[in-house]
DNA sequence: AGCACGCCGACT
DNA sequence: GTCGGCGTGCTC
């Protein structure tokens, strides 16, 4: 007899473990297959994954499956055997690991229905009446969960006693699925300029229309939250015959295939070297890491293409991860020039469909190439022979939610099951791996040149504490301020680059001291000039923008913080005619803003491009020659043993920015603290004095990777049993760790999170420094999975810190 | 989670 | 007695 072992693909943790199955002989059941089984005392059906087979089973009475949903293995044995790692890693279940495999919406529940049969009148008790009763009204059909609630029942048993009765019928339905999402979507219905000249609308209803004059269509959905209207609105321009509302199903198509083929660059001595030492790993048959440490514009994508080229001249298959592909077109557009539709392309911009398409290309061997942000990295190759991680340091590869898997480290994974390397390229590496490097765990392979010789830009640090001295109270240093004249004198752009965490816009008064925050979360809220809103950023609750105080009815209420709002109006000051281009959260919004604002800059329809984090990441703007950074230190001091790292790889790359096309760039870093090593090295372009340090640092302190830290956080509804829920965890944790010497360097007790309150929930948290050593994964197993036997109304999260 | 089983109070 | 709420324990 063929008994199945089946993963039940369910969300509780608790049932996260093999069941057995009898396998019909008329069902070819293949491993990674997945099959409907009876489940449970009422034998209601689940989706579960087969995950192997076994002669005989110690339980008896075993149910059958009923049948296979996949014709052929959705998951191949070695994506069996990663998402047991992940389980490990993560502190997950299986089918919460094979979710990650799987394109999304592919299972699919059983809702369960009711329905009214014909039966004799008989004597009902007042419940099963009711039911009875509501059946009627509801046409003699409703879904049980339903039903129930619409009749203020807990318990199903009264639908089962009418069931024995014979009175109705429960059968399942299944629901949910790959089906396409059909959403509503705003078009334009008169030529824009008779939009413009439309009469007798309200403000919010001309607000929209102008948006939409600019988009010519836009969702529903973004149309009301981008304007600040009402559904109303819409539902009034349309009863005007001013715009038209349909149904669509969102889909873009990811890749425009008309790029024309290029050809292999010829590569410079260093390049050649790098790409030599890839081949070789190809070759070899056996897993390999590498590190490709080289400076902006030294030509790391042309080593890739020609290893993956390589790679595929041997039949295999090759992943490219990049950290954030909607941002970075131009790595997508090289591949698809050099590899054509061999090339497919995951992230997060896509539809449904387009992923669900995307990832059968993979898997039917239709295309070779996968180029993708972080979940890329699950890319369906059976055969891969080359995994890329580029700009490896960024926080982008690992997930911030549950599973919070590191695609650094999957990627390891895959190498090994694989046997094939695995690169992981940067300008500024993150520090455990460089270490990894020096050690010789990992090979580093450097490009020290940047392509055509270009000269790195020349940097000047800004002392803003002199600047303040000699009574310059401006953003701008009067060295920005020279730069920007001599730019705007030669035609040429320029970049301001502000950090977010210095510029913050929250909304307080200046009577009394109130600050605008959150209901639910413990943070203030932030001012957003698009649509006068106010907006968590950690629940998304909005609410009107005050214009008297709240508390004491004042009339001075203002927002607060020099955001980029004020660092653009200065610039307005200092320089009347400047063009300027703002991007930040605020105006980048809407989904195409983003791209439009930076086609816009390359245009050069603006002198100068001021934002956020956004502006730094893979831009190349061939006339842009200065880049300023606000306030560099607001990098720095930001409380995590990564900071400096963070700071220094930022500061690198708004440099790089400068100096990409024939001139030669410059750069300002305005600061607090201009005698600060980080900013040195930076404005030096010295990562391995910057490492020198940082590591030297790290051994001092005990950071990674001298040490692991680990971070548990608690939360939960209740403010005090949440507490002391947390203390019992500690307790436990304490009395694990006791067993295992020298395991644990520090221990930090419970204590309540930076932000308290989040979402209406109460965060704690303890925090340890283990040894760097795998044994704290089966620890922190255990705790796990004594939260999850626990059965608390508490939630508990483990975080390791495994970038290394 | 979802379902059954079993215990117990309330109500005919 | 019977109905139905609620706590407990199991799911191949």
């Amino acid at each position: 007899m063929k008994i199945a072992e089946v993963i039940i693909n369910t969300e509780v943790r608790s049932l996260d473990r093999i069941y057995h199955y009898i396998v019909p002989d008329n069902l070819d059941a293949e491993i990674g297959m997945r099959a409907e089984v009876p489940f449970g005392l009422g034998n209601r059906t689940d989706i579960g994954y087969i995950v192997g087979f076994v002669e005989c089973s110690p339980f008896d009475n075993l149910k059958r499956i009923k049948k296979l949903i996949d014709k052929k293995p959705v998951i191949s044995e070695k994506g069996i055997e990663l998402a047991r790692h992940i389980r490990h890693m993560c502190l997950c279940s299986m089918s919460e690991a094979f979710r990650l495999l799987l394109p999304p919406r592919i299972n699919f529940k059983f809702e369960k229905i009711v329905s009214l049969c014909d039966y004799a009148s008989e004597n009902f008790t007042p419940l099963q009446n009711k039911i009875i009763e509501t059946l009627k009204s509801a046409g003699g059909k409703a879904e049980l969960k339903k039903l129930l609630e619409s009749c203020g029942i807990k318990s199903s048993s009264v639908v089962t006693s009418l069931s024995e009765k014979g009175i109705v019928k429960v059968t399942e339905k299944a629901v949910g699925g790959t089906k396409e999402i059909q959403r509503k979507k705003v078009f334009l219905a008169v030529p824009p300029h008779q939009a413009a000249v439309e009469e007798g609308l309200g403000k919010a209803m001309r607000k929209a229309l102008d948006m939409l004059t600019e988009y010519d269509s836009m969702l529903l959905s973004e149309l009301i939250e981008y304007a600040g209207c009402s559904a109303a609105s819409i539902k009034a321009l349309e009863k005007k015959g001013l715009v038209e509302v349909k149904d669509v199903t969102v889909r873009r198509n990811p890749i425009k295939t008309e790029y024309p083929a290029s050809k292999a660059l010829p590569p410079t001595d260093e390049q050649k070297k790098a790409i030599d030492d890839l081949k070789k790993a190809v070759d070899i048959g056996k897993v390999s890491e590498h590190l490709l440490f080289g400076v902006t514009g030294s030509g790391k994508t042309e080593v890739f293409l020609q290893a993956v080229d390589y790679a595929l001249s041997k039949g295999k298959n090759a992943v490219i991860l990049v950290p954030e592909i909607s941002l970075t077109p131009q790595m997508t557009r090289r591949f698809a020039e050099r590899f054509g539709d061999k090339v497919a392309v995951l992230h997060s911009g896509l539809s449904l469909g387009e992923r669900y398409d995307e990832w059968q290309r993979i898997k039917n061997g239709e295309v070779s190439v996968a180029v993708g942000a972080r979940s890329a990295i699950f890319a369906p190759f059976e055969n891969i022979g080359l995994i890329v991680i580029d700009e490896q340091h960024e926080d982008t590869y690992k997930s911030e939610n549950s599973p919070r898997y590191d695609a650094r480290l999957v990627g390891r994974f895959r190498a090994w099951q694989n046997k094939c390397p695995v690169v992981y390229a940067s300008a500024t590496p993150k520090t455990e791996y460089f270490y990894s490097a020096l050690e010789g765990k990992i090979n580093l392979i450097e490009l020290k040149k940047r392509y055509n010789n270009l000269d790195m830009p020349e940097v000047i640090i800004a002392d803003m504490t002199a600047e303040l001295a000699k009574g310059n109270r401006s953003v701008y240093s009067s060295a920005a301020i020279t730069e920007l004249k001599k730019n705007l004198q030669n035609g040429e752009q320029s970049i301001v680059f502000l950090n977010r965490r210095g510029f913050s816009t929250f909304v307080s008064c200046r009577v009394c001291g109130y600050v605008a925050k959150c209901p639910n979360c413990s943070v203030s809220l932030t001012y957003h000039s698009k649509n006068e809103l106010l907006k968590c950023h950690m629940c998304g609750y909005t609410e009107k923008n005050p214009s008297v105080c709240p508390a004491c009815g004042s009339k001075y209420i203002k927002y607060f913080g020099t955001g980029t709002q004020k660092a653009e109006d200065e610039l307005y000051k200092i320089f009347p005619n400047i063009s300027v281009i703002r991007m930040d959260a605020d105006t980048t919004s809407h989904k195409f803003s983003h791209e439009r604002l930076l086609d816009e800059f390359n245009d050069k329809k603006a002198d100068v491009l001021l934002g956020t984090q956004m502006i730094t990441k893979g831009l190349d703007f061939k006339n842009v020659t200065l880049s300023i950074v606000l306030a560099a230190d607001t990098l720095l001091n930001t409380g995590s043993y990564r900071a400096s790292e963070k700071a220094f790889s930022q500061l690198v790359q708004v440099c790089g920015r400068a100096g990409r096309g024939s001139k030669k760039g410059r750069c300002v870093i305005q600061t607090y603290e201009p005698q600060n090593k980080v900013i040195a090295y930076a404005a030096k372009n010295n990562y391995k004095g910057f490492f020198e340090n940082e590591i030297k640092s790290r051994m001092l302190m005990d950071y990674p990777p001298f040490s692991r830290i680990v971070q548990i956080l608690i939360t939960g509804d209740d403010e005090i049993k949440t507490g002391e829920y947390g203390m019992r965890a500690e307790a436990f944790l304490r009395n694990l760790l006791d067993k295992r010497e020298g395991l644990c360097k520090a221990f930090f007790g419970l204590s309540p999170a930076p932000v308290f309150k989040i979402k209406n929930k109460y965060r704690y948290r303890i925090i340890l420094k283990t040894i760097w050593d795998d044994e704290i994964y089966n620890v922190l197993e255990s705790l796990y999975n004594k939260h999850i036997d626990e059965k608390t109304p508490f939630t508990l999260e483990i975080d390791i810190d495994t970038a290394g």
